[in-house]
DNA sequence: GACCTGCTGATTTTT
DNA sequence: TCAGCAGGTC
């Protein structure tokens, strides 16, 4: 063991943290203040004092921090030891760890995950079922409802009781029934895993001392982010050797609004009374500048322990607040600080563009495939959320978990077999008189009466083709096999009969999944379906893209925490989007956005843009934006501010990409898109007058012109108003008569 | 049962 | 705007 290169490079306070191996400690670790590096290096040392590896168990939020932290763990100490590590989510090891007891808590160790998609489409069936529809349920209301439940550990029973108003004794019928089919489907949702683990640990006292003699030190990262659920689990499991170490910083809690309670970190003296505390305040990572502009903004929360980080890093360039008029040409400033950025010499993937929503990132795609700018974008809708995928997973999961009757439900008709919702409800009602699983009642169709003749035919042979299936890959598994299960499925045909770039693109996307598989059955010999399944159920999109390549990078703010870059552009600095508000604002609400804004100023190394919009395009309305409150709160001194040049620029009228997935076939795609020479030429742009919608013709649209329109067809201006982005066209068409429309978003053609 | 059309509603999202 | 549903029609 090598014992000086795990000491070696460290501040005192990273020296302290490495050092203090027992007890409770509390590491406060400011942003870019090394603290990986303290945790790593801490249980490289642990190792160092004997500590066998596979009684350590390191706890994080992310696929992504667990396997960095896995990757510096062997490179300290050596692979053959890092590899006994308990290492990584807390649900992945917790799920682990359910399936190898899944018998206590009454699961089959087969069990389902359902991640959100799946609960919403089980849920939305219950509410459909419900008796009570004297009025619309919307579901996602009650999913995050219920979800909070689990997170703060209130069973059906004990919501049933409590609830008062009408309209949580909705939600609890739901939750209750929402439950029982989970149950019979042998599936946990993403909150189970974290319940199922509490429930395991009360549930005898045999199995605690088992997991607490298993795990004598335990490390929980980005601590500020655990919620009750996991807050409870990690107490049980250390509460024996009280060898526990949690690493956070309060300043960059952000999901409160998932359950993240920010009291597990203030409180944890009181928790566990002799602990250590250690701050690591010094960065490593930012310039004295940003660090100064972060520091200006967080110090107006009230609510944080005290700390202060600094540097001795240069003091940097002043940090850049551009005004725009409208979010094209926020896109449009933001594309050439980008093309300059690279002309002095940075490479792209030292650049992120960083936003409040998803719905942001539309106009800057436009923009930069207009400036040849290659980007990826992690997040929005991941690789394994896309239907395609969700249905073959469904169809896999059918030979693991044949009660998943989720997973039955999505491919039992699809493709279409001729067994619709009537014959799906028939088939349900049977099941549940007799306690069958979906699958299971079907090959007994001959005994439900309503269903007969195509549909009762496609419901034996669809059983039938499961079980040979499920037969099969029991004498052993290969991506062969599950590639003919989906060929005899007719899911491959069902795109290839579609002569589409849309269903192309699909099957790409389900022969990477083939790929995908192999390759892990490669990798892991031994490894079952259900194994499998459990990975790819709990990989985000973050920790499946690469962002060294030849990319810039497109992001929320939220999933760029733990990540750094030379250079950082948040977009959208406005009141109303960042802070984000939808009516009224609470205190607590504007704290996280504020500490959403630290996390964001803190992503940058050297140099650090903001940008806002005076006009906003949203949800197809037009309106007027302040800049956000969160601006003035930087020191003035570390500031320099350009206004708008009053440009907007019609090349970014375009349509928008069609999917905003950048994975595989169709990141390749665009990629060879954006190579395209831009023709965007700033001598060239047309006269202001003629900007919006007007790029076909040269003179605007006038009363009395004859006009086309993609819906409706041929017709006739009757009427302009307004200007700019407001500006109003009313048309007669022939087709539907006088309509209203906004000329930005018509695309009416002079015919 | 499959397909088309019109309406509604829309944050952030480690797992 | 635009996606994702519900509800109507063939």
């Amino acid at each position: 063991m090598d014992n000086e290169k795990i000491l070696q490079g460290l501040n005192p306070a990273q020296l302290e943290a490495v050092k203090s191996l027992n007890g409770p400690v509390l590491i406060i670790a400011g942003a870019g203040s090394g603290k990986t590096k303290a945790l790593t290096h801490r249980i490289a040392n642990l190792i160092a004092h004997n500590v066998p590896p596979h009684n350590i168990l390191a706890l994080t939020f992310t696929n992504k921090a667990a396997k960095e932290m896995k990757e510096r763990i062997a490179g300290l100490i050596g692979q053959d030891k890092a590899k006994f590590l308990w290492a990584g989510t807390f649900h992945s090891i917790f799920s682990r760890i359910l399936r190898i007891e899944a018998d206590k808590i009454g699961f089959n160790s087969n069990f389902s995950i359902y991640d959100t998609d799946d609960s919403t489409s089980l849920l939305r069936k219950i509410i459909a079922n419900f008796a009570n529809q004297s009025r619309k349920i919307s579901v996602n209301p009650i999913r995050s409802k219920i979800s909070g439940l689990k997170n703060q550990m209130i069973t059906t029973k004990e919501f049933a009781t409590k609830a008062m108003v009408a309209d949580d004794k909705i939600v609890a019928d739901i939750y209750r029934l929402y439950e029982f089919e989970l149950q019979k489907s042998n599936a946990m949702d993403f909150d189970d895993l974290l319940l199922n683990m509490i429930v395991l640990l009360r549930s005898s006292k045999e199995v605690l001392h088992k997991y607490q003699n298993a795990f004598k030190y335990i490390l929980v990262d980005e601590y500020q982010d655990t919620n009750k659920a996991q807050y409870i689990a990690v107490k049980l499991l250390a509460s024996a050797h009280q060898n526990i170490c949690v690493v956070g910083d309060d300043a960059q809690s952000i999901y409160r609004w998932r359950g993240a309670d920010i009291s597990n970190i203030l409180e944890f003296n009181k928790d566990y009374p002799y602990s250590k505390v250690i701050r690591l305040e010094q960065n490593y990572r930012s310039t004295k500048n940003i660090l100064k502009a972060a520091h200006g903004v967080i110090r107006n929360n009230k609510n944080q322990l005290p700390k202060k980080l600094w540097t001795e890093n240069d003091t940097g360039e002043l940090i850049d607040v551009l005004q725009c008029a409208d979010e094209k040409e926020e896109a449009f400033r933001l594309s050439t600080l980008v093309q300059k950025e690279l002309q002095k010499g940075r490479k792209l993937n030292e650049i992120v563009i960083l936003y409040r929503t998803n719905a942001q990132s539309l106009a800057l795609e436009n923009s930069l495939r207009t400036h040849n700018l290659p980007y990826i974008i992690v997040g929005g809708i991941s690789f394994y959320k896309r239907k395609e995928i969700k249905d073959v997973i469904a169809y896999i999961t059918l030979l693991v978990n044949p009660y998943d009757n989720e997973a039955f439900t999505r491919s039992i008709n699809e493709p279409p077999r001729g067994f619709g919702q009537t014959s799906l409800r028939h088939l349900k009602d049977y099941a549940d008189s007799k306690g069958l699983a979906l699958i299971n009642a079907c090959k007994e169709v001959d005994k439900i009466p309503e269903i007969r003749g195509k549909a009762a035919a496609a419901a034996t042979v669809f059983a039938a083709m499961v079980n040979e299936y499920t037969n099969k890959i029991k004498e052993g598994l290969s991506a062969n096999l599950i590639s003919s299960y989906l060929e005899e499925s007719g899911v491959l045909d069902m795109y290839n009969e579609i002569a589409s770039e849309d269903s192309y693109d699909r099957l790409e996307n389900i022969k990477q999944l083939l790929i995908d598989l192999e390759s892990y059955i490669q990798d892991n010999p031994q490894a079952d379906l259900t194994e499998y399944l459990q990975q790819i159920s709990l990989v985000s999109d973050v920790d499946e893209k690469n962002l060294d390549g030849n990319n810039l990078t497109l992001m929320t703010l939220h999933t760029a925490k733990g990540l750094e870059f030379p250079v950082v552009f948040i977009a959208g600095m406005e009141n109303g989007l960042f802070p984000l508000i939808r009516d009224r604002i609470e205190l607590e609400e504007e704290e996280e956005e504020r500490r959403l804004f630290y996390v964001g100023v803190t992503r940058a190394k050297e140099k650090l843009y903001l940008t806002y919009a005076l006009r906003r395009a949203k949800f197809g309305e037009i309106s007027s934006q302040k800049p956000s409150k969160f601006l003035r709160e930087i020191p003035s001194d570390v500031l320099q501010t350009a206004l708008s040049t009053g440009r907007t620029n019609s090349e970014f009228t375009g349509r928008p990409t069609q999917n905003r997935i950048n994975y595989n076939a169709r990141q390749e795609r665009r990629e060879n898109y954006s190579q395209i020479p831009p023709d965007y030429d700033e001598s060239q742009l047309p006269p202001e007058e003629h900007q919006g919608n007007m790029s076909i013709t040269n003179s605007p649209l006038q009363p009395g012109d004859k006009v086309h329109h993609s819906n409706f067809g041929r017709g006739i201006i009757l009427k302009i108003e307004g200007f700019g982005q407001q500006k109003k066209a009313t048309v007669r068409f022939d087709s539907v008569g006088t309509k209203s429309l906004m000329m930005q978003f018509a695309k009416l053609q002079r015919i």
